[in-house]
Formats: C-alpha cells, structure tokens, sequence
DNA sequence: CGAACTGATTGCAAATTGAAACTGGTTGTT
DNA sequence: AACAACCAGTTTCAATTTGCAATCAGTTCG
C-alpha cells in the first residue's frame, strides 16, 4: 500500500513518486516553517484546510518513507509528536527554489510569499543555517523543540516578517 | 476542468497544485532533458510508460497553464511540437535540486542518475547556460529545435555523459 | 492501394480523494 | 464523580482520477 513503485531509476521519477502528490509536500512545509507538530495543529491550523484521513493517511506515508519520524509527547499520554528526519530537513534547497520559481509564475498572496522571498535572498548560507536550526528542533530534541522550548534564529526571522505583513494587510488579525 | 483550484496563496502550495501529481514533471523532463517534442516520442521513448490517454491529458493541461506551447510541425500536416514555455524552463534550478535530493536519498540508478550529477555539480552558472539553450530550442525556434537542427552545448555534454555510462554498464544497450 | 504512423479518444475496472460523522480514549474543570 | 474539551486518528460513502487496452480518423510512404 505505501512505499514506492519504483517506475524508473531517475531522480526526479523517484522524488515524484514520493512527493508527487497535492499533500506531502504541504505537511512538509507546515512542519518546517509553521513548526506545527502535532495532529491537530496540523490539521486544524492548515491554510488549505486538509482533511482528516488524508492527513493521517499522508503522516503514515511519510513515516514509513524515512522523511518524518513519530514520537510521543511526555506531556499527555495520547499526543503524539511529528518531527522532520534528516531526508526531509535537506528538502529545504527543494522548497526555497519551487517557492522562488511559484513567486514568480504563479497568483501567490503578498503574506504568504514573504517567507519565500526572504529564504531565496538569503541563498545558501541561510538554507544551510535553516537546516541546522532544523536538526536542533526536530532531531537532537523533538520534544523541546516542539514545545518551543527551542528558539531557532531563521525561523524567528521568517515568522516575524510573515507576522509584519500580515498585521500590515489585516491589522486585525 | 483544469487550472488550478487556489486553495491557498501560498508558493509551495500553488506549485503543487501545478505539478503535485506523478506525472507532469516527469513529462516536462522528457522534453527539457531529452528534447522529446511530438507526442508520440514522449509516450514511447518514457522510461517509465506513461499511458496515452494521461500523457495526453497532462500536455492539455500544460499548454492550458502555460508551461507548455503547442505548434503544428510543417513536415506533417497532424504531427504537432510541444515546446517548454519561459515558466518550465525556469523550473531548471527546482529539478536540478529536486534531482540532487533524489540522488542522495532515494534508490537511484546509476546511468540515470549521472545528468543530476552533473547539473548539481554545475551550479548555477551551468543551470543559466541549460536554461538559455532551452530558450534557443523551444521559444526561438521551435521547429528547428525539434528537428535537432540546434545545438545545446549543454545538453550535448549531460546527452554524451548519459551515453557514456549507459554503455559502460550495459554495453549491448 | 495498403501498411505504418500521426495525435489523440473511448470504455471500463480499480484505486484514490475528500467531506462528514464518528470512535475510543485522556485531560482538565467543576 | 460528572462532564466538557481535547487527543489521534478511523469509518463511510460518493465523486474523481488513474491506468490499461482497444480504437479512431486522418496522413504519409512504398
């Protein structure tokens, strides 16, 4: 049932077949730059309002894949905590260039973009930098780093700009 | 039918909303990396067999979206050329990332695996010479850029690497 | 004239998607 | 102890999408 099918050996073939779907990628991003690690907050707190199976559908996916790794939260014995794994973290090159080249081609809102214009000027260092914030956050401590706990420079960077637009083109929130 | 649903103004969203299925960025592969133009070299030279009936569903759609272009060949009344618009070919740098990721995470073969190599190790400047040959090939001259009339320095050196390992490892191939 | 080739279309079964309701359990409040 | 709110999902079912195989009408070549 999951897995991949193995159509060909190609690179892209293969990431297409991982990736190529309307969701993945979506969790993935939500995870990275909303931080969002827990079911609910994935599910209720999502722009494009995923539903419920696909999104527990996808969670096992990924999971089974290597790209997310499940753990549970000490804090409530039913809550469970998502975490990027290391496959996933090093998507980020991946989505800074496919949300620089959606920025450009695509109908994109002001506020939802700001995030993307940001990690596309700050090129590689800052990627690189995200992504060590990243292994903080979701590897070494995925606890802390889902309780926030763990501040992490770049993230802070983005989320404040994305808050800055937001308060600029909808002062109430 | 078709164009996208917008169900968020985000990049990463909307980019999937275009290529978030497992067969449009495989398609515009063929044609960017293989300069595969006519409808029949795409659905009978693909690596991994895409059926007829989808291949010709996803050109419709590209074309429509305007990744794609469609123009009548002067050598054959019914044949058609499809050729990449300026918004694919700058989906260069994104599977030039996604085919790094592809090669370091997921079970790759080795003979089509060499082109992310070497577009990887390129970089940038590689990807802005890959994307002006494009340019060249598809939205100069169509025609002549099907017929193979144009040369790509570029994709002549990832063609002759391919070449290269493909008879190495299989050599009757 | 007929065979091969052109870009597709059609019919049909199987798999996937998506919305809404629901499950079994835990936690916090009164 | 009772109850509401919250937790990660699961179930159900209709609608859509996928994939395969056969087919199509027109074009070109021998």
């Amino acid at each position: 049932m999951q897995g991949i099918e193995r159509r060909s050996g190609c690179p892209i073939n293969l990431a297409m077949e991982v990736l190529g779907d309307r969701w993945s990628l979506v969790v993935i991003r939500d995870m990275m730059f909303g931080n969002r690690r827990h079911f609910r907050e994935l599910l209720t707190r999502s722009e494009e309002g995923i539903a419920s199976n696909i999104l527990a559908a996808r969670l096992k996916r990924l999971v089974a894949l290597g790209l997310v790794t499940r753990c549970e939260d000490p804090s409530h014995s039913q809550k469970a905590i998502y975490s990027l794994a290391e496959p996933a973290i090093q998507l980020v090159p991946v989505l800074a260039t496919l949300g620089a080249w959606g920025r450009r081609h695509l109908p994109v809102s002001e506020e939802l973009s700001i995030r993307a214009q940001l990690l596309e000027e700050g090129g590689e260092p800052m990627w690189n930098a995200f992504m060590d914030d990243l292994r903080r956050l979701h590897v070494e401590d995925p606890v802390a780093g889902a309780s926030g706990a763990i501040a992490s420079p770049v993230l802070g960077d983005l989320t404040r700009a994305y808050e800055a637009v937001r308060a600029r083109s909808a002062p109430a929130g």
